[in-house]
DNA sequence: TATGTTATGTTATATTATTACATATAGATA
DNA sequence: TATCTATATGTAATAATATAACATAACATA
């Protein structure tokens, strides 16, 4: 699974991944149906979030559905049961690389090749949580995206200012 | 300015934002026009994100245009020059609370009465670039928002566990 | 197998955003 | 002032993302 931006054995992190899903569903009396697996399968095979119309391409070249209402469907069985997030930056969807956690993912995408990366850190949430209690505030979800260059992409061109321009 | 749920004088907050604005403009020779101007002060005037479309239904009542450019334009401005920030969770667009200063920004957004309040946390911004640059990457933006309840409505309602469910 | 629940499929449509370009206006320059 | 140039606004068409509402099918288990 991957933890950063080094390469690692792909093949192998998915099939876990599966497994894994696969165990858990079975615990929980969850339907890992074909669809729902065929989904999660997809977004596992992209260090990529995938939007969901790109999905459903796949799923309909596999004569596996062709309406949107059934790639969303999916979708949403894999983020309630913490298999998959929405990148809302991207309106895309990822693969959990932390399966079986409760956690607050951050995710790192490169604007340059599309990649993303999860990572999660328990002092940001303690971190948040305290943010948010000195507003009153009740933390339920959060959503975080770092957006800048990855590793190989800091090579092939220099970094924009950091945002807001302004100073 | 809303530095979080408390009540203030919200009037003498939007014109000092817009004189702000105005001010800030004029320095460097942006042209802070009619509809830019009136897009932010809309967006002043709740504590809540607007969609493109409820900003652009008040343009097209007040004559000011009825197509979708025309405030997508003005969103462009008001975000590329720090007056206004994008709410990606939502799809929609706040104005910003502490213009004129580089910052990592922190929305809370209450999912009952979707107000949304921004809050700025220099150690967040360190602590977010410790985590990036242990995985080598380079950050140029952040989106972190928060999803919860604010104070009034935790009266109201009950908490929905953290997501995700699983433990 | 009968029954309730969950998943999938269908149709239609809502919502958000962009492309590509035409026209108008402001500010700078000759 | 007249012209030039850059910037802003306006128009038309369409792309991309997502949902509502409901019908049918499959599953789970009594």
């Amino acid at each position: 699974m991957p933890l950063g931006f080094e390469k690692h054995d792909h093949t192998a992190c998915i099939q876990s991944a599966l497994a894994k899903a696969d165990s858990y569903c079975a615990d929980k009396g969850l339907q890992f149906t074909k669809i729902r697996r065929r989904v999660l399968e997809l977004l596992l095979m992209e260090h990529k979030a995938l939007g969901a119309y790109d999905l459903l391409g796949n799923l309909s070249n596999e004569g596996l559905g062709t309406q949107p209402p059934i790639v969303y469907h999916a979708l949403d069985f894999l983020v309630a049961n913490g298999f998959a997030h929405k990148i809302e930056k991207l309106n895309a969807y990822s693969a959990c690389c932390h399966p079986g956690k409760t956690h607050a993912p951050v995710f790192m995408i490169c604007r340059r090749c599309k990649c993303v990366v999860e990572t999660q850190t328990e002092p940001l949430r303690n971190f948040l949580g305290t943010t948010a209690k000195a507003a009153g505030f009740l933390i339920e979800r959060t959503v975080i995206e770092i957006e800048g260059l990855c590793p190989s992409c800091q090579k092939a061109e220099p970094a924009r200012p950091y945002y807001p321009l302004r100073t």
